[in-house]
DNA sequence: TTCCCCTATGTAACCGCTTTCATCATTGCT
DNA sequence: AGCAATGATGAAAGCGGTTACATAGGGGAA
């Protein structure tokens, strides 16, 4: 059977109160009763009851991430792998062990909640969360800290980690524009969420700055996959061929523009410059390879996990990661 | 705030343990009181506090999925994705939203036992577990139900429901022969898995039946991964290349296997027929569409979500789920 | 009617831990 | 030497549930 902490504390000859203390740091022990406490800790291989703890109003030490997307896409989109390695990686550093928490459309947001709230996790980190942030305001208790990547939150009460695609989408479309486009097609991301509509404003934005006119036509709405990319520029294909370049909303829609293109009979990056966001390692090893709008995946998982571990004392902050124009193949001059 | 027990007590005008009787169906409660009961947790909205809950010996409800994998091999195997979708998906059917655990290799067993036990999770699945499984043995309380999948259990505590990897290999191996190869080359999944080493015994079982001699050399190791099978079949090629078979020890590695035969100049299926294992979306899309062991991935996760969710009452017993030859291009006389 | 059993519900103990409050021994100052 | 401040520790009261045990009606059999 487990031990309790009753047991604990008569191995050490103290009493429960004590051993807490050791345990948790929370008041001054002597020394000498410190390392009495430790040794029974050790000896009976003690493992804390955590519903006893967190009922008894302690920190229990846990923290979740939860992943808003679709398996589909996040089993597909590599990006996602790094992120949660990044996570995970900086979590295990700390003794951490997170949880996951895959949130399919099919339940609604208050089953999250309500499986949050039951869990009773420390921190918890969403990813991805495109539906109302007040919803986690409103159901989430105050204590829990909550921390958002990826996102520009507008939360008073929640910090965001993330990176600011308005800029990405610009640097992007600035690049094509910089290699001599002048007809560039954007096959948005989702824009149901909010990434997706930053990167098409930074489309936008770029535009203007250049004293191009956009051409609304060229904006095909995508969905951040592969499939539908290619869906989107063949139907887009199907009514105009004069484009020049291309700025897909991720690196997996790029790689469905680049092989449409490909199909299509269009030379990459003579014809037609692509550029895509992210930063995979798949368009590294596309053919040809892929430029990219790079976001610093790995750091974004281990900066959420810091905020998120970060003691309760600590004020947290809003943080933008740098993203970075990655030049390969399919926009070369 | 949220409610307690309590308050919902008062408002229905009931004690304490009337309401846990309700919301546990424990014991009888009159239709009556059952509906005032009822009503009062529905008006306030009330959320019963899982930490009091499992500190008093309840049940929580709540369960948890282990993925002993890299999460190179568990993002870029499709496989997994199915597990995880039927896994989620049929809990979430019944109302039970899993938690997700990734036990990465740097971690010590005791360190995710230790996670698991203070998540006090009613029941757990643990997919890809090649450890001594013991240790889980040892360090799980017993009334905590453990399923794993994709494994053929040796213990007498615990169920595991998975395919039967021996029965498998000589289907993949067997095809082959029948197909009229002689010299068959088979590229091994990860060893150190058991689902690797049954899958090359049944590769072993197919020659002796068929009454063909193995070439050791035949044999070559490969550990799931893309990579690593183009990596050691060109090391094969370097060697001999009078092969006209490849069993691949997934469909990964059989996509591998295909890339470099290609670039080698080797025509499939007339020179070499080449069978994966799996059944993944990869194999079908392959150019040439790639022969497959087809495992129900899907059903795998969701029998042992299904498992794990019985009454504690119910039996559990082994589940080997069927396999299933699925011949594509590759493999075509 | 009386006794017994069964049903419906309340009372209170307990799960294992944290934390407030009280106690006691020191230590430092005046 | 006397007293306050300080440090170390124990006792006990919860935290919000579950459940064993007790109690109070009601109905049927004797």
């Amino acid at each position: 059977m487990r031990y309790t902490i009753e047991e604990v504390a008569v191995k050490a000859g103290v009493s429960k109160a004590t051993v807490s203390r050791v345990m948790n740091g929370t008041a001054t022990v002597s020394r000498e009763t410190k390392t009495k406490v430790e040794a029974a800790i050790k000896k009976l291989n003690y493992e804390p009851n955590l519903n006893a703890r967190k009922l008894a109003g302690g920190k229990g030490g846990s923290i979740a991430l939860v992943l808003e997307e679709s398996t589909d896409q996040f089993f597909s989109n590599p990006f996602w792998k790094l992120v949660v390695d990044g996570f995970i990686t900086y979590a295990a550093s700390h003794n951490q062990h997170p949880v996951l928490f895959f949130h399919s459309s099919q339940e609604t947001d208050r089953g999250l909640a309500s499986a949050l709230i039951r869990g009773n996790y420390d921190a918890i980190a969403i990813f991805g969360w495109h539906h109302d942030i007040n919803v986690i305001e409103k159901l989430l208790p105050k204590d829990i800290r909550v921390v958002f990547g990826g996102r520009q939150g507008e939360s008073a009460r929640f910090t965001h980690v993330g990176v600011d695609n308005v800029v990405g989408g610009e640097m992007a479309t600035q690049h094509l524009i910089n290699q001599g486009c002048r007809n560039i097609v954007h096959i948005t991301g989702d824009l149901t969420v909010e990434s997706g509509r930053e990167r098409l404003q930074g489309y936008r934005n770029a535009h203007k700055r250049a004293g191009l006119k956009l051409k609304e036509g060229n904006i095909v709405e995508g969905d951040y996959s592969t499939a539908r990319a290619e869906k989107v520029l063949l139907e887009y294909l199907e009514k105009r061929d004069d484009l020049d370049g291309i700025f897909a909303g991720n690196d997996l829609s790029g790689i469905g523009a680049i092989s449409v293109l490909k199909e299509k009979g269009f030379s990459i990056p003579t014809d037609v410059k692509v550029i895509g966001f992210d930063g995979t390692d798949l368009a590294k090893t596309n053919s040809p390879s892929l430029s990219t709008v790079a976001q610093p995946s790995y750091d974004l998982g281990s900066e959420v996990a810091r905020q998120l571990i970060l003691p309760a004392s600590e004020k947290l902050v809003n943080v933008n990661l740098p993203l970075e124009l990655i030049v390969r193949e399919s926009s070369r001059k």
